[in-house]
Formats: structure tokens, sequence, C-alpha cells
DNA sequence: AAAACCCATCGTAATATTGCGATATGGGTT
DNA sequence: AACCCATATCGCAATATTACGATGGGTTTT
């Protein structure tokens, strides 16, 4: 079917699986590695350094604007993207929580 | 195409994108939650506690697997499920070093 | 041994994702 | 205005994911 029931699970549950998917992506991970090393760019330094086509690449920063992790300002004929810091804290605790809330023994299997 | 094209980035950025595939579900985040809360348990009380299909649990229960994040054991005719301490703190570092190793100023944007 | 149970896998259908060429849009330039 | 440049979006093809019923191989129970 390739439709997740949402419906069976929490909404932090699903929150964070959409969090995860955002990122489930090897040139969402470069984009967002290159944004953070050089602050900010405009959409065609990012064609250049992942070697994907223009439209793939626009539709990989739709997704992670989708996900509100980046935000992107018109500049003239570009479009200037970076990190929205707050939202990036957010997923950084957002993960933090699920890795860390409960400590796992180091052999707890049956 | 639906062909992710791993050759252009790096081990790190790959491995990384699995890793976030791999929770990429809220299903799959309420099992490892389950896991983490019971300690341990078997497919069928996964089933029960999901709502989805008996064949769905068990696909999930799969991906996780092939993951690495939980190890089953028989145990007779059920299997037990559990977290895999060592990858699961891996995990933990990943996500952690990924979103915590640059600080991002509170307002970077062009 | 038969019945009942637990679980993985197969096969299939529906939907989602990835990627790209082509096209559109909206600046800037001449 | 005519012309480039930078991006976004559309439309399409290929592949991946999600979900479930059905089947099959074990294990326990009767």
């Amino acid at each position: 079917m390739g439709l997740t029931k949402s419906d069976l699970f929490t909404k932090e549950q699903n929150d964070l699986a959409n969090m995860a998917k955002a990122i489930a992506h090897p040139a969402r991970i470069a984009i967002l590695q290159y944004l953070v090393k050089k602050n900010a760019c405009v959409t065609g330094d990012l064609v250049e350094e992942l070697g994907l086509a223009q439209a793939t690449t626009s539709q990989h920063l739709k997704e992670l604007k989708n996900a509100g992790i980046i935000q992107g300002t018109v500049e003239g004929a570009s479009v200037c993207y970076c990190i929205d810091p707050k939202v990036w804290k957010q997923y950084k605790n957002v993960f933090h929580t699920f890795f860390g809330e409960v400590k796992i023994e180091d052999s707890s299997c049956c």
C-alpha cells in the first residue's frame, strides 16, 4: 500500500519519524553539513557541491524547507539558504531525548 | 528513478542517512520505545501493541534487525527481541555528533 | 499424530521517493 | 525590449516503501 498508518501512533512518534525522514537521504545530509560549514549559500553552490541535477537539488531543498530545518531568502536572482538554528536545536533535542531517555543495560536480551 | 546515487556521497553521509531511514517510520519508533520500556519482548506482544498486521510488524522488525539496532533470539516457538545496546549507543553518538559538532549562530542567515 | 500456535517469508497492490529533462518564472543586464 | 541567469515546478520513469493475506516451517499442546 505504501501509506503509513499514522493514526495508530502518537504525535511524538509521527513527529520523530518525520524528522528522521527529513535527514534520511545522503544528499540532504550533505546539504545540511555544507550549510553548517559555510553558514549560508545559494542554490547554485549546492548544485555544484552535490553533483546532482539542479532540479533534484531543488527538490531536496524543498523537503528540508518543508521540514523547517532550513530557510531560504530571495537575494536578487538567487536564493540564499541557511540552517534555522531554532529548529536545528529542536532536532538535536528530540534525537538526544529519544536515544538518551533510558539507559540500556549492556546485556539485556533474553 | 527512485535510486539514490550513493556514490556521490561519503560513507559517513550514507551511513547516517541509513541510520535515519531505520527510524524514519512511527511503527519502528514505537517498537524501539516499547523495547526500551519493557527491556525485551516477543513478536506477538509487538503485534498487539502496534495494531498492525503480523506480517507488517515482522517486516518492520526485519528492517530494524538489518540496521543492527535490535537483535532477536529464538525462544521455543517465539522470538524474543531486544535493543542491541552497543549499536544503540553508536546511533546516539552519531546523531549527537551530527547535530552538535558545530554551534549554529542564532541569526546566521543572509 | 493432530491440532493449535508463533513467526518469517512470498506475492501483490497501493503509494512514496528519487532523479532528470523540459518548462516556467522572475530577476538582472545590455 | 531582448536577453541571460538562477530557481522552482511539472511531468515522467524507475525504484523503494508500506501494508496485508496467504502460505509454510517450526514448536508446543492436546
